[in-house]
DNA sequence: AATGCGTGGTA
DNA sequence: TTACCAAGCAT
């Protein structure tokens, strides 16, 4: 047996009990969404907070109530409306996904694990998540959240993995009640617990519900086995391509392309960053990176001349 | 298997 | 202020 499972249904009942009177109340989460707006709060929660979901998913939701409606627009429109919330290539495959439920799907968000695995931007979680939460079935739903409460509650460690490994899915497996419902329930109880209450910074064991049963509170609270190495960011394309994204968006009409990658010097110099309003804060970042023409070149390309480019799309388009 | 990918709030 | 980190995915 799994360790920690010898603990009983217990566990499970005090967690969604838990869940049951303290669960946010998000849109996505009510009877009445559509299994479309659990499938773009799920693309839209990747990596990115719920507070700052909310907003755009109630944007989204009035403007694309269905896959179609989004699949008719240029993709251009999906970054637009993706807003700040980062990792804009998931608006590109949000698009691509609602055309695929378009074309492949009867403008339906499909139903099965299998079947949801095949659309772009579709993982391991987002398909267990979305069959389980829009369609009720019984998946093993794995986040990071599931995998912080199961690496402290039943492994006894401050945190899981750095990767998601055999047996990490085997605990979470087993741990899955049989029932359709129950399932489902525990998935979504488990995970609030983790956004919560099982933080990665400063749980909350006094409100935790299985404080007395937890695996690490009863091994003193040991410290993690590894520290996460963090994400670089200063000077990589990705910084770059983060303020040219800041100046497209906002861009009203193309852009020339001399003034996102060209020597700030020059384009004072010729007056192309003269006319019109004053230069925006957004551009006034990009130049202050002084990043190298083919660091822009390379951050254009990535992204957006492959991607963005080919739309008749106004705000976005970068002229040949 | 390890990297790269946006953004902004928090400690 | 700097670093961490937030419902992952694709390559």
């Amino acid at each position: 047996m799994e360790p920690g499972l010898q603990q009983g249904p217990q566990l499970h009942t005090e967690i969604i009990s838990w869940f049951t009177a303290n669960a946010r109340d998000l849109p996505w989460r009510r009877p009445e969404c559509s299994p479309w707006g659990v499938f773009v709060s799920e693309i839209m929660l990747q990596q990115t907070p719920v507070i700052r979901v909310l907003p755009v998913w109630q944007q989204w939701m009035e403007r694309w109530p269905a896959p179609a409606a989004l699949a008719a627009e240029p993709s251009g429109e999906a970054v637009r409306a993706w807003g700040r919330l980062g990792y804009p290539r998931r608006a590109l495959r949000l698009h691509a996904a609602a055309a695929a439920m378009t074309e492949r799907f009867n403008g339906s968000v499909p139903g099965t694990r299998d079947e949801l695995l095949t659309l772009p931007g579709v993982g391991t979680y987002t398909a267990a998540a979305v069959a389980s939460f829009a369609f009720g079935r019984r998946e093993t739903v794995v986040d990071t959240n599931i995998r912080r409460v199961h690496a402290r509650a039943l492994s006894g460690k401050a945190l899981p993995a750095p990767a998601l490994n055999a047996a990490e899915l085997r605990l979470a497996v087993a741990l899955l009640p049989d029932d359709d419902a129950a399932s489902v329930a525990w998935n979504a109880s488990v995970m609030e617990l983790g956004a919560l209450v099982c933080t990665a910074r400063s749980p909350k064991c006094a409100l935790c519900p299985v404080q007395r049963r937890c695996a690490w509170v009863a091994a003193g609270e040991p410290a993690p086995e590894y520290v996460p190495k963090g994400q670089t960011w200063a000077g990589t394309d990705r910084q770059v391509r983060g303020a040219l994204m800041a100046v497209l968006r906002q861009a009203r009409e193309p852009v020339p392309r001399k003034l996102l990658v060209g020597p700030p010097e020059l384009l004072a110099a010729d007056g192309a960053a003269e006319d019109a309003d004053p230069e925006p804060a957004a551009l006034s970042k990009l130049h202050a990176l002084r990043a190298p023409a083919g660091q822009l070149e390379r951050a254009l390309t990535g992204l957006l001349a492959d991607k963005l480019a080919e739309e008749s799309d106004a705000g976005l388009q970068l002229p040949a």
